[in-house]
DNA sequence: CACGTCACG
DNA sequence: ACGTACGTGACGTGT
């Protein structure tokens, strides 16, 4: 037989410390249980065993030798969200069938050891999982050792290990007691480390031979010095790293086959965790789930190409539907209980257009979308669940009707066959929408969702339907320009390096630049040199390379992501439709995809010209509005700050001022650098702030830095106890929130990792400002389309990016537009400081900004 | 598919 | 001792 014998506490570990914090509702730790999980299924799936048993420690205090506990009694304990997560881990592993081994007075790597020398005596394969490099002594013809890393996962084998130590896995022991190992408290012999005692051994093999021969040894002299000197320690140190074969366990393999009793009840326990991707891992998603508040488990129905769908007397209906390419597919509403599926579009049009029906769906841009390009409004469209659960936690990552249901204990009735697999949601919509429904009335998201979100989709529809007229010729003649100038560079940077290489290639270029003409390297990646941009400027003087180097990224930037990147996505109109997504960010922004027209180039002159490819159509212009630090505004709103209220509301220079507050000196002594490091300064304390950041950013030190943010929030209190409000509310509450209730949940301020909560610390300060913002413009945006379709003006909104929109307007409209962007801009919602919106009106968006 | 890089607010 | 500001998306390389 085959066993996989995995070592529980490790590989929890391993899952624990490398997967960001998740929680569930209850707000129950979750990622180390799935990260177990998920690295056991592929373990498993990648050795095929016929039987598995996971080890874990035992929780009292253990020891193995006399000696032992005194040194492992001081090892740190788990914390606390970690230990959380472990008698959940082991209930859904033996509901999965796994037997947990544990043996008081033992631990973990001793079940391992007494299952490798078991299988080594009967002849029965053993595969190791484990996380920990301690584990390698115990390969052998029988066992080998699947070894878990932050990488690829490495299979060792008694000849793997001689290629890579040089020794035998036995000898690995005699190699660590000479090394030692902190974590573990074995003290090893003073001054050798890995490399000399690897050495030693290799020659030696042995602690023992080597102090039975001390006097013979070929070696250093300062070797044998601090071998003498350490002997005590070297012959303990040999004891405890010596992993034990003689737990009394039963090693019978058969008794550790591995099969689910109740896959019923093990669904439920999975999606309690909310771990639904497990599911589907362990062939689970099809069992229905017990509806946890809602008694029964539905029966699904599903009467395809409906004759009849009934809707006299329907105020609400629960539907769903697939467009694709704008063209009805089919939909499906639930009714009385039964799923009814149709593709008549006539009905399907009336439905949309009939005010009196309240509509239940999801995708509701989609719907939006459809409407718009058959020339009608849809009315009644009442929820959407996406935007629902997107409001309830923006960190979800699928917004599926499945999964939702799943999240949202609304119980998934069983499929009976295929076919009826994508109607499971529809059948318990209802419940669904209510449950949702009720979330976001309790959390007080009840405008964001009807006054900001839904109808925010449908302005979003309609801007991707218009799409973004642009100048294909001129794209594609700027590109050939561009490959003309790369290949130029190219050519030369290759003369430069002595040969040809591939200069895209990080990799590649590392070495030219750092191995084969020895530039100073600055900084590393996870896999080698480090060549970004800020490392190259700083090298611009070592070598001409270095500056050719650079023109070339700058340029083939250009080229391959907007020239070649945006001449593939022009459509038969000759116009750009990108997609506005409603649900991808974690701050309530909107997201742009294919192609992002959220990051065309615009801060070198080179990039900016980018944008005279992006026009209106004949006889129509582009009016482009933007808002004025509507982050620092929203941040002297929120945080209450007087003297920064006072700043905006005398529409003073806020950047300048803040430089006259950091360096201490009169407005008029501020010069443009001052003012440029003040600006820098404004923007750290809205990201959450670090002084060593703040420092490299502007080039100054981290101490000047600290200074400059210690004046800064001297000057503005009140940024200053709103910045630590709001951390300590959002370590109360879990989560923090807009203005308007946007929330983010913030697992990683309960993290014991230091790293990671001051992550969350950062976003807690930095997520209301930006949300706020993200905020106020969407609710700019349903303002704007509102007025410009009741004041019946032919003028679109064409795109949003963050803090500005672009209306195309036909010439004679083009005032009248600027001056609607800007009013519903400035008065989209009151705040303590005015909001300022600057429009201006060009041809191309070259011209029309700024 | 992960990583490094770089474009934007 | 380690890494280092918030939020995104696209491209090319290399495992």
């Amino acid at each position: 037989m085959r066993i996989l014998v995995v070592d529980g506490n490790s590989i929890v570990n391993r899952a624990f410390y490398g997967i960001r914090p998740l929680t569930n509702k209850d707000g129950q730790f979750t990622h180390a249980i799935y990260g177990f999980l998920t690295m056991l299924n592929k373990i498993q799936n990648e050795e095929n065993p016929d039987a598995v048993a996971i080890a874990f420690d035992l929780k009292a205090p253990t020891f193995r030798h006399k000696a032992y506990s005194l040194y492992k009694a001081n090892r740190k304990g788990m914390p606390p969200e970690l230990a959380s997560q472990m008698p959940p881990l082991k209930e859904l592993l033996t509901l999965l069938g796994y037997h947990i081994v544990t043996c008081e007075g033992y631990e973990a790597d001793d079940i391992l050891g007494t299952f490798a020398a078991a299988c080594d005596n009967s002849g029965d394969e053993c595969i190791i999982a484990t996380g920990d490099r301690d584990s390698l002594q115990l390969a052998s013809g029988q066992t080998k050792i699947h070894l878990c890393t932050n990488r690829q996962d490495i299979i060792y084998t008694p000849q793997k290990i001689m290629e890579d130590y040089g020794v035998t896995p036995a000898e690995l022991i005699e190699i660590k007691a000479i090394q030692g190992d902190a974590s573990d408290n074995i003290p090893g012999v003073a001054g050798i480390g890995p490399k000399g005692a690897g050495e030693l051994i290799q020659k030696y093999h042995s602690v023992s031979y080597i102090y039975d021969h001390i006097d013979e040894l070929d070696i250093k002299d300062g070797v044998r010095k601090k071998l003498i000197a350490s002997k005590e320690n070297a012959i303990l140190s040999r004891m405890l790293g010596e992993i034990c074969r003689t737990v009394p366990i039963d090693t019978t393999l058969s008794g550790y086959t591995v099969e689910i009793k109740d896959k019923k009840k093990c669904a439920d326990y999975m999606a309690k965790l909310e771990l639904f991707s497990l599911l589907e891992k362990y062939g689970l998603a099809d069992i229905p789930q017990t509806a946890r508040s809602e008694g029964e488990t539905q029966k699904l129905e599903v009467i395809e190409n409906a004759d009849n769908i009934p809707l006299e007397n329907i105020n609400e209906l629960y539907f769903n539907f697939e467009i694709s390419d704008k063209e009805l597919k089919s939909f499906a509403v639930l009714s009385d209980g039964k799923v009814l599926t149709s593709t008549d579009r006539e009905l399907f049009d009336s439905i949309l257009k009939n005010g009196n029906i309240k509509k239940y769906t999801r995708n509701s841009k989609a719907l939006f979308a459809y409407a718009d390009k058959n020339g009608f409004e849809i009315s009644g469209l009442e929820f959407d669940t996406e935007l629902a659960a997107y409001l309830l936690n923006p960190s979800e990552k699928d917004y599926s009707d499945e999964n939702l249901c799943m999240i949202y204990d609304a119980a998934l009735p069983a499929a009976e066959n295929e076919g009826q697999k994508p109607y499971r949601a529809l059948a318990v919509y209802d419940k669904l929408c209510r449950k949702l429904g009720n979330e976001i009335e309790a959390n007080d998201q009840h405008k964001l969702l009807y006054e900001i979100e839904i109808p925010l989709a449908n302005v979003l529809a309609k801007m991707e339907n218009v799409g973004f007229a642009v100048d294909r010729q001129g794209i594609a003649d700027y590109g050939a320009v561009l490959s003309q100038q790369i290949a130029e560079l190219e050519a030369s940077i290759y003369a430069e390096a002595g040969g040809e290489f591939n200069i895209n290639s990080p990799k590649q270029l590392g070495k030219v630049l750092f191995e084969d003409l020895g530039l100073p390297v600055k900084k590393k990646t996870k896999s080698g040199y480090s060549t970004n941009a800020e490392v190259l400027e700083s090298l611009r003087y070592e070598h001409p390379i270095v500056d050719m180097v650079l023109s070339y990224r700058a340029l083939a930037k250009l080229n391959s992501t907007y020239c070649e990147g945006l001449l593939k996505v022009i459509a038969p109109d000759g116009r750009i439709h990108s997609s506005f997504n409603q649900t991808e960010t974690r701050t309530g922004r909107i997201s742009s995809t294919e192609p992002n027209l959220q990051n065309i180039p615009v801060r070198t002159e080179l990039g900016r010209e980018m944008r005279k490819f992006f026009c209106a159509r004949d006889g129509w212009v582009l009016v482009d509005a933007d808002y004025s630090q509507i982050e620092l505004r929203v941040l002297a709103h929120i945080s209450g700050d007087k003297n920064m209220i006072e700043a905006f509301k005398n529409n003073d220079d806020i950047h300048a001022i803040t430089a006259s507050q950091v360096f201490n000196m009169p407005l008029e002594m501020v010069t443009p650098l001052m003012r440029s490091r003040a600006k820098a300064v404004n923007f750290g304390i809205v990201y959450g702030i670090g002084a060593f950041s703040l420092g490299k950013d502007i080039g100054v030190s981290t101490r000047e830095a600290s200074q400059y943010i210690k004046n800064y929030l001297s000057h503005y209190s009140g940024v200053d106890e709103y910045m630590k409000r709001v951390v300590e509310r959002a370590k109360l509450d879990g989560y923090v929130e807009t203005m308007f209730g946007r929330r983010r949940y913030l697992p990683e301020l309960s993290t014991g990792k230091a790293m990671m909560r001051a992550f969350g610390e950062r976003v807690a300060r930095n997520m209301p400002i930006q949300g706020t913002a993200a905020d106020i413009i969407k609710i700019a945006m349903v303002r704007v389309n509102r007025r410009l379709e009741s004041e019946k003006l032919r003028s679109r909104l064409i795109l949003q990016v963050h803090d500005e929109l672009i209306v195309e307007a036909p010439v004679e409209e083009s005032e009248q537009a600027a001056k609607i962007l800007q009013e519903e801009m400035e008065n989209a919602v009151r705040l303590s400081v005015p909001l300022k919106a600057d429009a201006a009106i060009g041809k191309t968006w070259y011209d029309a900004k700024g």
